[in-house]
DNA sequence: GTTGACCCTCCAGTTACTAGAGGGTTTAAA
DNA sequence: TTTAAACCCTCTAGTAACTGGAGGGTCAAC
């Protein structure tokens, strides 16, 4: 199968799975134009590739997730703890994205949003450093 | 102000000071050995990016920012406006991050994370993609 | 005068792609 | 048979916001 296929069976743009090629998470057949050709076992890691991304596992995790899948020895522990160190990661973020969120939103709510230059939000931030932060 | 007193004040980086006056965020002074001398106003505008930055704005939000900061006749409805779009950005983010979680956190929860090689996390990351979310 | 703590610039690397230039190949119609 | 569209290829550079390190000048104290 050649890239524009594949790419469309992943749900991948083409250029994405000749960067995972290049970085050495694929290795594709090469026909004797120089196309790549795709078989089942690559359709299924690009699959597999696609949907990790997904759930914000990053490259590297991804190549450690390839191999443990294709690693028929190993155990079921090593991908747990992985995947929960990736769930604390994400649960770090979201405490940070949830933080900022509050803030945000209650500089919003009290800045009114009209013509006149009065304005909450800059007013925070312009603020001087908390002393109880520094050092 | 020397630049290493200085990013104590900001609780930056002294590297991240050099990259803002780089990128045109600051114009600090120098002294005749070439030596950077910050005085208030970059003190103050080191902070006003800082704080922004941990609100979570760009970069180019920070040059804004401090763009209707120093500009007297602003209208606070252009700062609110930039501040309702970036809370878009993070809610949406945090949606992602929320949806990420939940699938994770179940798979976790199904896995036995024992010595046997059997695990509905790989099982997953392995399954063929849904053919509603093709095409 | 030398040691150690500063300061400087410039270059390269990080993550995970994405855009684009420049050029070969295949397919199908004219 | 030509030609045009739609593929494919590689290689380089750019993105965001820094960070690390090399190589080298400056300053204050002993």
């Amino acid at each position: 199968m050649n890239i524009s296929e594949t790419a469309k069976h992943a749900g991948l743009p083409v250029k994405t799975i000749r960067y995972y090629e290049e970085i050495g998470l694929i290795q594709p057949g090469r026909g004797s134009n120089g196309y790549r050709n795709f078989n089942h076992e690559d359709l299924h890691q690009l699959a597999f590739i696609a949907r990790s991304r997904s759930l914000g596992f990053n490259i590297d995790d991804c190549r450690t997730l390839l191999a443990l899948f294709s690693d028929q020895s190993r155990a079921s522990s090593d991908v747990k703890t992985l995947a929960r160190t990736h769930l604390e990661r994400i649960d770090q973020k979201l405490q940070e994205l949830q933080q900022m969120r509050a803030t945000l939103a209650g500089l919003i709510d009290a800045c009114a949003g009209d013509h006149r230059p009065n304005c909450p939000i800059l007013q925070d931030l312009a603020k001087p450093i908390d002393p109880e932060k520094r050092d």
